[in-house]
DNA sequence: TTAATATGTGAACGGTTATTCATATGAACA
DNA sequence: TGTTCATATGAATAACCGTTCACATATTAA
């Protein structure tokens, strides 16, 4: 680390975003970064989904299931509605659509 | 799990994607899904930088900063070129920022 | 009120992963 | 050629995280 970019480094500091901005962030890129939780918001994107009928669609427990949508409320990505003993789910962003659509772009473009 | 989403669930299976469509978004997201790979795929999107010019704007060892780059070199996020003795980073793809901005804008908005 | 259904949650276990330390590689300059 | 600078990498450690299991909560129906 012996040559020199003061320059370049006064600049950037400038331009990066605070710290809380880039922790955000990566808190909501984290929320998609699981295999199970990005099925539930891909499955979420198509339909309104009760807990059992992801738990089955994704063939797994209803407790990991459970676990992963409290991680996405506090996300804030999805909410939920009761409808007598079932509650379902539903995406609460649009965002979350779009960031789906262009994570797929990536990886079939070019 | 006893009440019925038989439906519901033979049309979804039909409109997800193959799993390994997930898998590869999943682990797109997953590269941004730590705040060291995304302050320094934040500071790229600014300006090509040198190793050790990343390890200087983010505090943190050389050697911390090589693995993460590393990471970003395989998920095809980043790439280098050499200039004598040093070697500078840069994006790999326009979708890097474009992904970045959704995600602030979903920060921001509400 | 009791039983049954649907979902939520805490603790524990196992696997993953980011960082550090020590060292290796590789290019350039003397 | 040998030394120095810039970066890469393997092993080890520690922290994090997803799933499971057992159980709690809440709503409805009998």
């Amino acid at each position: 680390m012996k040559h020199d970019h003061a320059e370049t480094l006064t600049q950037l500091k400038l331009q990066m975003p605070a710290d809380s901005s880039l922790q955000q962030l990566t808190e909501l890129f984290k929320s998609f970064g699981d295999g199970t939780r990005m099925k539930i918001l891909y499955a979420l994107s198509l339909s309104d989904m009760c807990v059992c009928a992801i738990a089955e669609l994704l063939e797994m427990e209803q407790s990991a299931i459970s676990h992963q949508l409290k991680k996405l409320r506090e996300a804030k990505l999805v909410t939920s509605r009761r409808e007598g003993r079932t509650i379902y789910y539903m995406l609460d962003d649009d965002h979350v659509r779009e960031l789906v659509a262009v994570g797929f772009a990536h990886l079939t473009e070019e």
